[in-house]
RNA sequence: GGCUCUGUAGCUCAGUUGGUAGAGCAACGGACUGAAAAUCCGUGUGUCAGCGGUUCAACCCCGCUUGGAGCCA
């Protein structure tokens, strides 16, 4: 097994710098466990590794997909694993918050057939205009395991147990509540930054502003011009906002506070996420690092 | 100086012909199996500005004090 650990926490909780810290140390490489930092072009308001950061570790699954590509966890993990098949001597870190791709990495997925795009669209239409409980009835009856677990506003998952249940009958699988997860790596070790909830709203506070002042209303000016408007990539948090502010030519930064709190949303999500579904090791995020912290997590990785 | 309006949750504001109060947002907690920076679910946290009066009972009515806003001087 060639992944040493993973380096987890809530978005502006400072992995990037300290992955590359641990990565030389051990002479390890990064694997970008991010949902949005794979976008090819996305990169400031991301919080890509900076170029230099790219350069100075070799880094994998970042600032490559085409931002009109969807991407999902099972494509992750299979990219993931392509990679440690390709280079069977390296030693990787996982590096990023998206909870979801972990598990799905280390946990595996049920052997479900691929996302069909087209059998998802129709469903989006067909319910589009209906009651939120016409969905849920449909969706329930579909897959009864799913009473009590998935909410009737939850549109998503109800619409993807639809598409699964098309699916399912024209190919003849088993019902999604009798599958079991397939093709796990295991579980590996893995360090958690912990900041006071507060400290983390004022880092990510800080971080939309200093974004806004490196270049990020550029960026998107620029993707803007390139990128189709219904492309998957515009979904990271700020970009559309940032978007609409300049075609309406709107000031780009009355829209910092609404996408400020927005990430604080999302950073309270990753933080019950992983608190809840992995076990990471705590480590103070103001001093994590330190040489010593640094050593610690390297031995913990070993 | 005079007149009018106003003070209720962290914020913006409802409200009770008098029976100690509730919305939105925030905040907090939670779920999560191929969109996950997504998608959902739950929780009211309060000297109702202060002091006194009327009343069985006041956030509500009355008086004074105090903070704010506006108009007239």
């Amino acid at each position: 097994m060639s992944i040493l650990g993973a380096i987890l926490g809530a978005t502006g909780s400072g992995k990037t710098e300290l992955a590359i810290l641990l990565a030389q140390k051990l002479g390890a490489e990064i694997i970008c466990m991010d949902s949005r930092q794979l976008y090819k072009g996305f990169r400031i308001g991301t919080a890509q590794p900076t170029a230099e950061e790219l350069s100075a570790v070799p880094h994998h699954l970042v600032d490559f997909l085409p931002p009109e590509r969807q991407y999902n966890a099972a494509e992750f993990a299979k990219g993931v694993k392509d990679l440690l098949a390709q280079k069977p001597s390296a030693k990787f870190i996982l590096v990023g918050g998206t909870g979801l791709y972990m598990q799905a990495l280390c946990q595996g997925l049920n052997p479900l057939p691929p996302v069909n795009p087209e059998i998802r669209e129709r469903l989006k239409k067909h319910y589009e205009n209906k009651e939120q409980k016409e969905l849920y009835s449909d969706a329930l009856k579909a897959d009864p395991s799913i009473e009590g677990k998935i909410k009737q506003g939850d549109t998503q998952r109800l619409l993807r147990i639809l598409e699964l249940s098309t699916l399912n009958s024209q190919l003849s699988t088993p019902p999604n509540s009798q599958l079991k997860r397939v093709g796990g790596i295991g579980s590996v070790p893995s360090v958690w930054l912990d900041f006071p909830r507060d400290e983390l709203y004022k880092r990510i506070n800080e971080r939309v502003v200093k974004m806004q002042k490196s270049g990020w209303v550029e960026e998107v000016a620029g993707l803007s011009k390139t990128v189709p408007a219904n492309a998957p990539a515009w979904q990271s948090l700020g970009y559309l906002e940032l978007k609409t502010a300049l075609e309406k030519n709107e000031d780009p930064l009355s829209i910092t506070e609404g996408v400020a709190l927005r990430t604080r949303h999302y950073a309270k999500r990753q933080i019950t996420w992983f608190k809840h579904k992995e076990n990471p090791i705590c480590i103070d995020g103001k001093t994590a690092k330190s040489k010593e912290t640094i050593e610690r997590i390297s031995h913990s990785f070993q």
